[in-house]
RNA sequence: GCUCAUAUAGCUCAGUCGGUAGAGCACUUCCUUGGUAAGGAAGAGGUCACCGGUUCAAGUCCGGUUAUGAGCUCCA
């Protein structure tokens, strides 16, 4: 007689055993209509597991996280039997839920073309039409690869012999196809009511670049058609914000055949990189840091001594002049400690926090360059702090208050939080890790902040926060990180005499805010759209007359405010008023001044903002207060 | 680096079955002096990414190179 607990508290029992199906029914047919799975004392189970004992129960429907995410599994199974279905000796693989979606892994000489896509996706269109029920089946290991191995599937022979010798082995069957899962799975195909395969795209097996490449098919699933649109119509604005495209539209950077990695940034694009590289030279000033610039060609021998030459040596760009070999330097730490080690350092220097714009190159892997998010050169806004151990947790601290206040000054407040602890290989003693990871983890507690462990994931030289940005459309962006290291100062040399006279080498914090201007921009371009908030504009204002006869007055007017140093601009071509306002709409000037007869009688400026509002007429003292005011602002409030 | 795809005017793109290239916008000149998102006319602009092959003939078919894109791998 199971007496099952529903979430809200109320109790059913029955006489003998029931599944989550006949729960459903019991509740109400709708439900019972509704239901894709169950979760039974914790665990998510089919709707016809059975329960024979007292359990908790809550019925998963497409309302629920897991109930989409068993729809989305449903669906990658739905994906490979269409597939197997149309291509025979296609072999299946894995076929996991991931975010908005799922994919599925096949093995196969074949290349899947977009055209195989639409078949696919109209036989699985049709399978879903036939309702197949979809069944739980338990076996022995033996079994299961018994089977697979009679059908040919080898990588599923692979994928059962790899798995614990303690875990069942459960195989889902609907119609004459089945696959090894653990499930659960939908009740039937006719519960898949809204999906679209995406893409197909080459995977290693097992994600191990030396294994060979998979055909992959990206697909996303929705618990109706209206999620499915508005997913679709979600990657359509997002593909609007593409930097690149921006880029192009505003004028703000290219880059060309000759120069793959690189970017050329074009003045608008620069005016915004500097106004960002003053800014953030302004904030490190005020927060005790000393900036400082190192070359960007150092001998080989100083990056084999820092380890990076034996680490990172084939991405490194190298370069021989006199016999020499030089490499173009792919960070700038080593740099950095070469710099303390000039003149006797004392326990009183410290910490000292050393700054620079350093610019980089690495040679990334072609295939990983995207625009001017992931580029060969770069420049950091690198800072490596000297420190003792003692002064790490409170140097911590401040690093992290002084990230909050710049991301707040770019429109960004939600702020992810990752510790990545002692990686397998690594240097430094055990009780040295054990000391820095807490020093990270109790600032980041100090400061209340949720933060998730991310287990050997450090570095090899010592741990490492993260820090990541969610953008205005749900994206995320690690961009700051600080990193404790023990490695490096002792490999370089780096010594201070500490206040017993004693020669002690300190640690290094290496941290970065923006992490790459490059990378930073090209977020910023997809967080406002393109859409600046006034500080960091390329043009501020525009100044447009009417006819010819305002000219000198419109040139009066972009003259004066320059002069009070605001990024001002005149259009004085003979279009018609609506023509200029709306190429200057168009390209995201945030104020538009139209001069006429009436604004030279009065000696004012008509005032237009970004999205059309007029603000009306006002003398030009009023408009410089309303614009330095809004550059003031900086990022700190929503847009317009 | 790996898989697949793409590369045509400054930009966005069309170009059928292989027969010497086209649109819109931008640009130049002229007309127009117009009050809040496109006034009109004319003109100029291309070694169809690069190298090679097939063919009487290649933007179009085939091979290679480079770059870019979507993923995978990597990311000090």
């Amino acid at each position: 007689m199971p007496v099952i607990t529903l979430p809200d508290g109320s109790q059913r029992t029955f006489e003998q055993p029931v599944s989550v199906h006949d729960v459903a029914a019991d509740i109400g047919p709708g439900l019972a209509k509704a239901a894709l799975a169950g979760v039974v004392d914790g665990r998510e189970v089919d709707t016809s597991h059975v329960i024979d004992n007292d359990a908790s129960l809550a019925i998963v429907t497409d309302r629920d996280d897991a109930g989409l995410e068993v729809i989305r599994h449903s669906t990658a199974h739905l994906l490979a039997m269409a597939t197997q279905d149309l291509f025979p000796g296609v072999q299946v693989t894995i076929g996991p839920v991931i975010e908005d979606g799922f994919y599925y892994d096949f093995a196969t000489e074949h290349h899947f073309t977009p055209e195989d896509l639409e078949r696919i996706e109209q036989r699985m269109e049709e399978l879903a039409a036939e309702d197949i029920p979809v069944k739980r089946i338990v076996t022995s290991r033996e079994n299961a690869i018994e089977l697979f191995r009679k059908m040919g599937e080898d990588y599923k022979v692979q994928i059962i012999e790899d798995l614990p010798a303690d875990e069942e082995i459960t195989l889902y069957r609907q119609g004459d196809w089945g696959d090894l899962c653990r499930g659960p799975h939908v009740p039937s195909t006719g519960k898949l009511k809204a999906f679209k395969l995406t893409k197909v795209a080459g995977a290693y097996w097992r994600g191990d670049s030396r294994n060979e490449m998979l055909q992959r098919i990206y697909g996303t699933a929705w618990a109706n058609k209206k999620q499915l649109k508005q997913y679709l119509h979600r990657i359509e604005e997002a593909e609007k914000r593409d930097h690149r495209k921006i880029g192009k539209k505003l004028d703000l950077f290219h880059t060309q055949e000759e120069a793959p990695g690189m970017v050329f940034w074009h003045p608008a694009g620069w005016t915004i990189y500097q106004t960002i590289e003053q800014y953030m030279r302004g904030q490190q000033l005020a927060q005790g840091y000393r900036e400082i610039k190192t070359p960007q060609l150092v001998d080989l021998s100083l990056w084999e001594k820092s380890g990076h030459a034996d680490k990172f040596g084939d991405d490194m760009f190298m370069l021989k002049a006199e016999e020499r070999e030089f490499a173009v330097k792919p960070m700038n730490c080593p740099c950095h400690v070469q710099v303390f080690n000039q003149g006797l350092k004392s326990y009183r220097d410290l910490p000292l926090r050393l700054a620079e714009f350093g610019s980089c190159h690495r040679n990334e892997p072609s295939g990983s360059l995207h625009g001017i998010m992931r580029v060969r050169g770069f420049v950091q806004d690198d800072a490596h702090i000297f420190c003792t151990e003692e002064q790490i947790q409170g140097e911590v601290s401040r690093f992290i208050d002084f990230l909050h206040e710049v991301y707040a000054d770019f429109g960004f407040s939600d702020v992810i939080y990752r510790l990545s602890t002692r990686p397998e290989k690594r240097v430094g003693s055990d009780a040295d890790w054990d000391r820095a990871e807490k020093a990270l983890a109790d600032a980041l507690d100090a400061q209340g902040l949720p933060w998730e462990e991310l287990p050997g994931e450090g570095a090899f030289y010592g741990p490492k926060v993260e820090f990541s940005l969610k953008d205005c459309i749900g994206r995320v962006w690690q961009l700051g990180t600080i990193q404790v290291d023990f490695s490096m100062p002792g490999r370089l040399d780096a010594q201070y005499v500490a206040e017993d006279g004693s020669r002690q080498v300190p640690v290094m914090l290496h941290r970065a805010i923006l992490g790459s201007f490059e990378r930073f921009i090209g977020i910023l371009i997809e967080h406002y759209e393109g859409i600046f908030p006034t500080w960091l504009a390329p043009q501020q204002a525009v100044v447009l007359n009417i006819t010819d006869k305002q000219a000198e007055y419109a040139k009066n007017v972009e003259d004066s405010l320059k002069n009070k140093g605001f990024r001002v601009f005149s259009d004085l071509r003979n279009e018609k008023i609506g023509f200029k306002i709306r190429e200057h709409t168009i390209s995201r000037v945030p104020y538009l001044l139209v001069v006429g007869d009436k604004e030279v009688e009065s000696q004012t400026v008509a005032v237009r903002a970004r999205r059309g509002e007029d603000l009306g007429s006002m003398d030009l003292e009023a408009f410089s207060q309303l614009l330095a005011d809004d550059v003031a602002r900086r990022g700190r409030i929503a847009l317009d």
